[in-house]
DNA sequence: TTGTAAGCGTTATCAG
DNA sequence: CTGATAACGCTTACAA
């Protein structure tokens, strides 16, 4: 003859009550770390009444208690652009196996709304932050960091290195794709940088102009162009910047995959076919570009890795004993996926090899 | 000379003591609910300290007091499926303005993870949920609902209609494109059915049904074929399993995008081009597949909206004063989006065409 | 080994 | 209109 219609919810009063022990005896027993203090057959006794009267930890309680709320929040532009999930689904998995949560925000690039939900999240008393948002002069985000807030930047980093970070190994990846590119030929390369004021577009146009002269490329001034965004869009206008130029090249390299998508709708309107004509590279080999026309040569990052690693670092400092340590930075490698988006340039029709 | 280093978080007891009120007072001055009950100008300092010393209310205590959390548990099967993330955003949006917040699950397909989850979000005590991986058999959910927890489930929905949704009109959706296939000349429309496990899998594939005969299509057992999942395998091996059975069709309508994505390339594998050949459809409209080759047909959901809807309702459900109100079900128009991978069926190569 | 009691920051009830 | 006070459920010295 139980109530199963409106159940209030089971306290540590009511599983105390139950065994006949008091409530610090329950908490002791529930708790992992503290079992140890009891007597083995109480603490028994304890957990089965817990587990029959179906006993949950109230969290609210727990928080208010221990200031530690057992959740992060994840910060990123919008979890809309295929490049994020995977990165928050590693997040995700990193904290469930711990017992943390995540809450999700969405900036739309816009640095107000970081700070709000910054704002949000603290009030909330998340224990932690992973930010996938940040622009490389973030004065918020070291602050955040400074006052003792466990902070990791994911895919993107801040200049300043005390906030610790997972990113991916970028001059690597343009060091892959123009090697790659050499091999095929290329000679005259041009590059769709992208937005300087997130670290993720200045190195890879740091590596592209690091490597372009070791490598034999012709270094041109117009062979460079930068993209105010990582969309297809930007990659549209920025072809049409680099033809209305009269820049010559065989092959565009593009700062990422939604770039490289705009670049080669551009270049078809114009009558150029990629690859046949022109030779494009992306970054970050995001859902369905292999199932493009023509499928796309691109960076692969490992998005879930990076969320993981994310996820796991920032526990860790979460439960490290509070005080100094130092900012993590953590790289990952990247791979070269060679789709049909790049091929060998046409043989040379009468000019000739370079020199050398 | 004030300390920045580790700050303490403002109370309000600190803010009491700034102005020289109570604690209680400043809480009623703070809460627009019942801030009439106290002096214009004693509201106006205690907001102006309450700004001043940066105060914000601790999440935990609020909840603690009152029981609620003003945070929602969404559960997605997982949120690396392009399909979810335009539909979490809308949650997003609709819960940031009202103050609250979405905590995140995957599930992976697996409903005892899907048990899992809630248990973890109820342990939290969240106001209400999001389901987005239910089956329509979930006992486990008519029962949360029973209880009085507000859940909608989201894109899907269970048999049982005492738990509320916002899904999209799947039967419309198949309509359309059948109509769409009719209007080419397509008589012979093979069917790659969803999950039936799965109410849109059951809702597209009940919609093929009743269209088919009446709107003159061949009505061959042979044609349809299930898939035990929506994704791009069981696309494949559903077209093996059609061509295996030696079904004859011009063209075939796939539960989604990703069913259709396989089903492209494995007709692709059998020297079977689409549209020369073959057209095919598929449903959701999901990111990408417009620059696939070729472009998908297919009919577009607003998944945004599906997600802003259900926030929106869930609140409205959370902040009603408890009791009795009917499961609201919201169903969103959808649009037939016609790209490249269908066309008119060849002219008619002798057999001349249908009766009448 | 277990019980006692204080207190985390709020809101709500009840006086004044 | 405002202040005092209790209570929400939990953890944690401290006492026994």
């Amino acid at each position: 003859m139980q109530k199963t219609s409106i159940k209030k919810r089971v306290t540590l009063k009511d599983v105390a009550n139950a065994v006949g022990v008091h409530v610090s005896t329950v908490s002791r027993a529930l708790d992992p770390r503290t079992r140890h203090l009891i007597t083995p057959e109480v603490a028994e006794q304890i957990l089965k009444a817990s587990e029959r009267l179906d006993y949950r930890q109230n969290a609210a309680a727990y928080s208010l208690k221990t200031n530690r709320t057992r959740t992060i929040g994840v910060v990123v532009p919008d979890i809309t652009n295929p490049v994020f999930p995977p990165i928050i689904r590693g997040v995700e998995d990193a904290l469930a196996s711990r017992g943390y949560v995540a809450i999700l925000g969405n900036t739309d690039g816009d640095m107000r709304r970081e700070t709000g939900l910054v704002e949000t999240f603290r009030s909330r008393g998340v224990d932690g932050l992973i930010l996938a948002s940040v622009e490389r002069e973030d004065a918020a985000v070291s602050k955040l960091a400074a006052e003792g807030l466990p902070v990791i930047t994911v895919n993107r980093r801040v200049d300043d290195s005390t906030v610790a970070s997972v990113v991916n190994d970028e001059a690597e990846g343009i060091r892959r794709v123009l090697t790659h590119l050499v091999s095929l030929g290329h000679r005259r390369v041009a590059n769709i940088a992208g937005p300087q004021s997130l670290s993720t577009g200045a190195a890879r146009y740091a590596g592209f102009e690091k490597y372009r002269g070791p490598m034999g490329l012709v270094d041109d001034r117009d062979l460079v162009v930068f993209a105010n965004a990582f969309n297809e869009a930007e990659g549209e206008r920025c072809v049409e910047e680099l033809l209305a130029c009269g820049a010559e090249f065989t092959a565009i390299v593009c700062s990422n995959d939604r770039l490289a998508v705009g670049a080669i709708a551009a270049l078809s309107r114009h009558g150029l076919r990629c690859p046949e004509d022109v030779s494009v590279t992306g970054y970050n080999d995001m859902p369905m570009v292999e199932r493009m026309q023509p499928p796309l040569t691109t960076i692969r990052i490992q998005s879930n890795k990076v969320g993981f690693e994310a996820g796991q670092l920032l526990v860790k400092m979460i439960e490290r004993p509070p005080g100094e340590y130092e900012a993590e930075h953590i790289v990952l490698p990247i791979e070269l996926i060679v789709r049909g988006s790049t091929r060998a340039i046409r043989p040379p029709n009468g000019r000739g090899r370079e020199t050398g």
